[in-house]
DNA sequence: AGTGTAGGCCAACGGGTGTTGGCAATAACT
DNA sequence: AGTTATTGCCAACACCCGTTGGCCTACACT
């Protein structure tokens, strides 16, 4: 029953594939048989090693956001920091595919959604800082400007902000980051 | 083969049900035998009258935006105009549904991404102005934050964003729609 | 070397899907 | 009133889904 370094290679083979399809097609239409075929092997050995689609799903969405603690920086640069590393997190998420996953399941599933709202709701909260009582909106309207980024650019591929160079994108989302984080929220920025 | 008005109840009660299903469950979820029960019909039905489950969806997603003209505004205002019209008609929208279908049902499919960026092309590029040769990108900037607000309050539900009420949104949002808007899109607004 | 256990595949089950064709009833038109 | 065409339902088709159990194979351990 504890699975054995033999099929390690496999089990990983199972978890890119299945990243790749959760990514590509979304929770409903990636089916264990061409997750199984994409990793070379039969669909029953899904089912051995990771129980159902679901638990599957968890497995492969298994992640931690890595966000860089911002009170050492200068209060200024905060906004801009936080775009870059969330922009190079996505940009290198092109690979594995995580994110993708994450924000392409959730909204169809509630599982998934239940997980992203816990995941902004620790890492985002935590770094904002857990000062003022207003942190938890502030966090919120971050998320609300950085998932609308991630859903444009790499799920809508609208082509405006997906032709952007990282740079240019940053300096124009970088203020209102900033202006989330410190400015009086009903102020004229 | 063309429908007459006799049957127009049954029309609009599967269009309704569609919309409701789609919005709810997105387009894979949704199945034509749940909307026709929910519409008290016969699944062929929806079959003789729209052609085929994509043909169906098309038809439930039918819209326009109504975008108001911000040219006779002053310009200090067109933020806060631009975000409390789109609130209004989401949360008006809690009825029929559409345009949450429109937005769910984009993330996975391909078709539907495809109308979402039209429509933000035609329609918001053109209420934005015609005018600077940046004018797509502050576009595309604003749809970034408003389908942002839009993900994290209606379909992912985030609660710091789902619990406050209108007024506080618009406050907190319009500096940044207006910061595309008008100034310089690099400078720390 | 013999034995147990994990790896892997095959075949199948039960259920749900979009979609189709035919048939009864009922409304509309001449 | 008689004919026609539209409405609606029923039953079925063909397909794909997640999931299961049984059967070899090959490694690992004593």
């Amino acid at each position: 029953m504890p699975f054995t370094q033999r099929s390690e290679e496999t089990r990983n083979a199972i978890l890119a594939a299945a990243r790749r399809r959760f990514a590509d097609d979304g929770y409903e239409r990636a089916t264990i048989r061409a997750i199984a075929a994409d990793a070379g092997i039969d669909p029953s050995m899904v089912m051995r090693y990771y129980g159902s689609k679901e638990g599957l799903f968890a497995a492969a969405v298994d992640v931690v956001l890595g966000l860089p603690d911002l009170r050492g920086l200068p209060a200024g640069r905060r906004g801009e920091v936080l775009v870059r590393h969330f922009l190079t997190l996505w940009e290198g998420d092109r690979a594995s595919g995580v994110l993708t996953v994450l924000l392409r399941s959730a909204v169809t599933n509630e599982a998934a959604a239940e997980r992203m709202r816990t995941i902004f709701a620790t890492q985002v909260g935590a770094v904002i800082g857990p000062a003022a009582d207003d942190g938890p909106t502030r966090a919120a309207l971050i998320a609300s400007q950085l998932l609308g980024v991630a859903l444009c650019r790499y799920v809508l591929r609208l082509p405006e902000i997906a032709a952007l160079d990282a740079d240019a994108l940053v300096a124009s989302v970088a203020p209102t980051v900033q202006h989330y984080l410190g400015d009086p929220l009903d102020s004229a920025g």
